[in-house]
DNA sequence: TTGAAAGCGTTACCAC
DNA sequence: GTGGTAACGCTTTCAA
């Protein structure tokens, strides 16, 4: 037998074709793809036998202007480049992909305006579903998208009022609070902390952590001990190296994310001071630098992929309306990661 | 969160009530809103009034279906996770969101029976174009995407064959070849290298160029400094201490990426070599951890955005039949970046 | 310059 | 258990 190659202007083969070859209606056919409705075994053999031969396979796009359903999921982010991400869509697309479901991604570039373009698409395209992870969903696209029917699911969004839609959300708190009250009962000194851009919305959150540890332990936050910077390595290092050209000689540095805390100590050692034996260090995200800095960065490893799997899981009941009732409010653990700095 | 169904009731704005409201046909509004034939400026007023006053937004579904354009171009990668991609997956996107394409995102996972089922699932969504990036496209794959009419546009395959479709590849050889010359130029002393995993598609590439940069110099490869490791910093590390506990004292150490270079640097400080006074080393990637590095190290930078973009752009020209033409192969050039550690 | 009407390929409703 | 057929909302001929 020869497979006549595919000329491009051969007509697709279609459910009409499959119905006519085997005998039945288009209606059957789609049953048996769809398992809508009862079938008998033998035409459900027949019609099989006949999709098999033909080669058929059912046009997406028609299945979803008639469902009204694209079967499309949107991964929206500030910026997928920053690590934490592409972890939460993979988690995401492990699975959303198996259901079937297309993941799209969507970057909005920390733009407001980007943001509200994309929720236009979102809906035009009638995605079923959208995980929206890293800011705060605006509360007027939230109804919009929910309005058009998308379902919605924010990830992280960082602030702390009751948002009217499902979130899912790391204890930064609580796992600042565990790390700084383990770490911090090793030394005796004084502890700084060196907290991210005041306006980010996990800055408060971990600073908190931070706070509540110390006021476990019956330690004072020593105000001079407090800084904020960028979430990069030259925040960190500028950061510390400030405090110490100040003459402070904290003992230990809880920093609010891994870059800042790789740059402090990157601080330390220019100011002649070893880590962990001057000063100790402790980051937050457990990026893979942590594991290679040296000495090795204790820190918090914040699970991105079952962040992900979870908001998906969360949208998926949406989108099934297998739950259809009011926002629910998942809180995940993140955990202290001990290694050499601290 | 209550996820209103769609009211059956407040059915959507269509293009027939459009025309109902401006008295024209639907194949003026059509017009209007795609330019696809003349109209005069009165009828276009009315029309865009009548657009913007029940606030119709076109349903992209049926704007598919009738076109057999899904306006989706995929992009297809082994790890989502793994640094580069992301930033391919942002560069292309940065040039087809705004031509309103959506990016939906593919993991093979590094499986071959993943890679065809989401061929498969390509063709049955009827995405217009993917991006495949970081492994050869299997060539049956390849004949089968274009058969289906799916534009396809391989990045980095890392194989000598001469594909029969577009590429887009960084020179990792000459790239390797100019670092390892300037570099070892530098030192008087022997000269080791870490490869990648032998099979892995770009380890014969790097290590190719490294021969060329010393034999470029006239120096010798000793076959008892020619190491490989997994691409790890674990990997690295390993490699560059079985060296020294093999009493081997090289001068620079050439890594295939920037893990491994990183972990030769612990695994020389371990050993109680001070990086770069008692042993150099480079490495290939720039990864954020490389510019943290103590010392920070002297790599390659790939440009994954330039990648992105430049892959698109080619997308693009077949999407838009802009460009018929015979497989284009473009090579673009990586730069290395000086900095302390060699 | 404009309109009427035929699809695009499914699914889902209503009969039988 | 099965078939006929009307949508889904748009674009695109073909006529006027």
């Amino acid at each position: 037998m020869v497979t006549a190659p595919r000329d491009p202007f051969d007509r697709r083969v279609t459910v009409r074709d499959v119905a006519a070859h085997a005998g039945v209606s288009q209606a059957t056919v789609s049953q048996v793809l769809n398992s809508s409705r009862p079938v008998s075994e033998a035409t459900r053999a027949r019609v099989t036998a006949s999709i098999e031969e033909l080669g058929f396979r059912p046009n997406h796009l028609a299945r979803a202007l008639r469902q009204q359903k694209s079967h499309t999921v949107a991964i929206v982010v500030p910026n997928i480049t920053h690590v934490t991400y592409p972890m939460v869509a993979r988690g995401a697309g492990e699975i959303l992909g198996p259901l079937g479901y297309q993941v799209a991604l969507y970057d909005t570039n920390g733009l407001r305006a980007t943001e509200k373009q994309i929720v236009r698409t979102l809906t035009d395209r009638m995605v079923d579903g959208a995980i929206v992870f890293g800011y705060p969903l605006a509360p007027g696209d939230a109804r919009a998208l929910q309005e058009s029917g998308v379902a919605i699911v924010n990830g992280n969004p960082g602030t702390e009022a009751l948002l009217r839609w499902d979130t899912v959300e790391v204890d930064e708190m609580s796992a600042m609070r565990d790390l700084t009250r383990t770490v911090t009962a090793r030394y005796a000194g004084q502890i700084a902390y060196i907290g991210g851009p005041v306006d980010h919305n996990t800055a408060p959150r971990r600073e908190a952590g931070f706070r509540a540890g110390m006021q476990d332990l019956g330690r004072a936050c020593d105000a001079g001990l407090m800084a904020s910077a960028p979430y990069t390595w030259a925040g960190g290092r500028n950061a510390l190296a400030a405090i110490l050209e100040n003459g402070m000689r904290p003992r230990l540095v809880v920093c609010a994310n891994d870059m800042i805390a790789i740059g402090a100590m990157a601080a330390a050692r220019e100011h002649g001071l070893d880590v962990p034996g001057d000063v100790a260090v402790t980051g937050y995200d457990n990026i893979d630098a942590a594991e290679m800095a040296v000495p090795p960065l204790t820190t918090i490893e914040p699970f991105p992929f079952e962040q992900g799997r979870a908001a998906a899981r969360l949208l998926l009941e949406r989108m099934t309306d297998s739950y259809a009732g009011t926002a629910r409010h998942l809180t995940l653990a993140a955990e202290p990661v001990d290694r050499a700095s601290a």
